[in-house]
RNA sequence: UCCGCAGUAGCUCAGUGGUAGAGCAAUCGGCUGUUAACCGAUCGGUCGCAAGUUCGAAUCUUGCCUGCGGAGCCA
């Protein structure tokens, strides 16, 4: 019976044929380990020279790393295996030979794996990242399709640069002029007032010269956006939102969690609610703190945030940041024109911003003031003006950052091992 | 774009002016419970590239290339 190593437990003691590649081997005169792998999960194949004969246990030793093939055992428990299982081996067909597979299990540097990531991605770590990346978008989908959101996707191909602050992917569509998506929101505000509760999920791209463990050029956002909310009501989307995903990954990624050496102590506390402080209040906790080189009205850098989170075990959100720092289409606190009503959600351990969000200007008059301060192309935003006349709602939304949540729940250093294919600078191959 | 660090065997690194080294991988042999297995042997080099200093350069100088860490910007 052909099976997968994730159902040997199952099967014990039935004799089942799994398809896998060798991950390593181990051996000695009469007896052979095999390290296996069928993607479903790893497991080990015992050889012993008395049980399956001279022939088949030359052919076990022989088998290079990675090479590919059919093996047939009894499966059997035993406590000695992390996974619990072994496979006791009786036959072994043998696929594809893997010939000088170039990542040997002994230290690699950066450069190198980087190089061979198609290959890197068979490796137990990365595996167990892939899982906990698929594991948080699961629980994505679960969490908005049961609350009555609809997925809505924007387009990536964008006639117009949303606003100037990121440098965009240029492009050409034709005769035109065209870019790169690098936030879907505009799309999915228009989204909102056709469906309600809206999110899309999907990659956006950023032409920025970015060299740290946060940023990649090509990364993907969870936008979600939703009609009749306010600033208050978009908060507690997230705080729910962002606990159920790390419940969600302590629930079904045990395993890899732990392959990851994940301290899962930090993420059992992860439930609502967050706290919260204002911008001035973190402002002057970091003057506080000794930090003179930031000032009200600048933005925070990275070290000012690390500051701030150390403070909580949990994430953290900054309110009410000053208008002139955020983007055009924030609304302004009715009480204090010069602040939005808009969050930023720190994650804990350094890990950065992971949530940029606000309530969104639903007066015409003012927003058409906006993209005018902002000397933006007013023939390019006449649509999402347009959304303003018809029918204008109080209405809320924000984006969450996929790789830097993946990095933060499963703790990994850098945001390069959380996606696939990596877009890094300098970095397109493979 | 700026600041700092690095580039030597397939991989990870040592070698700081005088014959190019180790561990791992690979190959061969040994070992009945291994966990990056272990033990013995063999194989393995344009010392990133270019120029310069010197009797002599992996080592010192200059330029360039590549990568890493961080900043800015952002999710």
């Amino acid at each position: 019976m052909k099976i997968t190593i994730t159902e040997a437990g199952q099967h014990v003691g039935e004799e089942v044929t799994i398809g896998a590649w060798l991950a390593n081997k181990r051996s000695s005169g009469k007896i052979a380990f095999l390290q296996l792998r069928d993607g479903t999960g790893f497991i080990q194949g015992v050889v012993v020279k008395s049980e399956v004969g001279e022939e088949v246990f030359q052919q076990a030793k022989s088998i290079t790393q990675e090479s590919s093939l059919y093996i047939t055992g009894t499966v059997q428990e035993d406590n000695r295996s992390p996974f619990g299982y072994e496979l006791s081996v009786s036959s072994i067909d043998i696929i594809a030979e893997a010939e000088d597979y170039p990542i040997t299990p002994k230290e690699h540097g950066t450069e190198f794996l980087m190089d061979h990531r198609h290959l890197w991605l068979r490796s137990r770590r990365q595996h167990a990242v892939m899982k906990v990346r698929n594991e948080i978008i699961r629980a994505t989908y679960e969490f908005f399709n049961d609350r009555g959101f609809v997925k809505v996707d924007p387009p990536i191909l964008t006639g117009s640069a949303p606003e100037g602050t990121s440098e965009l992917f240029h492009t050409r569509y034709f005769d035109e002029d065209a870019y790169l998506s690098q936030s879907g929101q505009l799309y999915m505000e228009a989204a909102a007032m056709a469906l309600g509760k809206v999110f899309s999920f999907g990659p956006t791209f950023r032409a920025e010269k970015s060299k740290t463990r946060r940023h990649l050029i090509e990364f993907w956002m969870i936008e979600p956006e939703m009609a009749f909310y306010n600033f208050e009501d978009n908060l507690k989307v997230q705080e729910e939102y962002v606990s159920h995903v790390v419940q969600s990954v302590l629930a079904n990624c045990r395993l890899e969690l732990g392959r990851l050496d994940r301290d899962t102590s930090k993420l059992e506390q992860i439930k609502t609610p967050f706290p919260r402080i204002t911008y001035d209040e973190a402002i002057e906790f970091l003057h506080k703190q000794g930090f003179d080189d930031i000032k009200w009205g600048d933005d925070f850098g990275a070290p000012h945030e690390t500051a701030i989170a150390e403070n909580y075990d949990k994430p953290v959100f900054i309110t009410h940041y000053p208008t002139a720092i955020k983007p055009f289409y924030m609304q302004p606190d009715p009480n204090r024109e010069e602040v939005v009503l808009c969050a930023d959600l720190i994650a804990p351990e350094g890990y950065g911003e992971i949530i940029g969000g606000s309530e969104r200007i639903h007066d015409r008059q003012l927003l058409e003031e906006r993209i005018k301060e902002h000397k933006l192309d007013e023939e390019a935003y006449k649509w999402y003006a347009e959304l303003r006349k018809y029918g204008s709602v109080p209405h809320s939304g924000f984006g969450l950052g996929l790789e830097r949540t993946v990095a933060w729940i499963s703790g990994v250093e850098h945001v390069r091992e959380t996606i696939p294919f990596p877009r890094l600078l300098n970095r397109l191959y493979p």
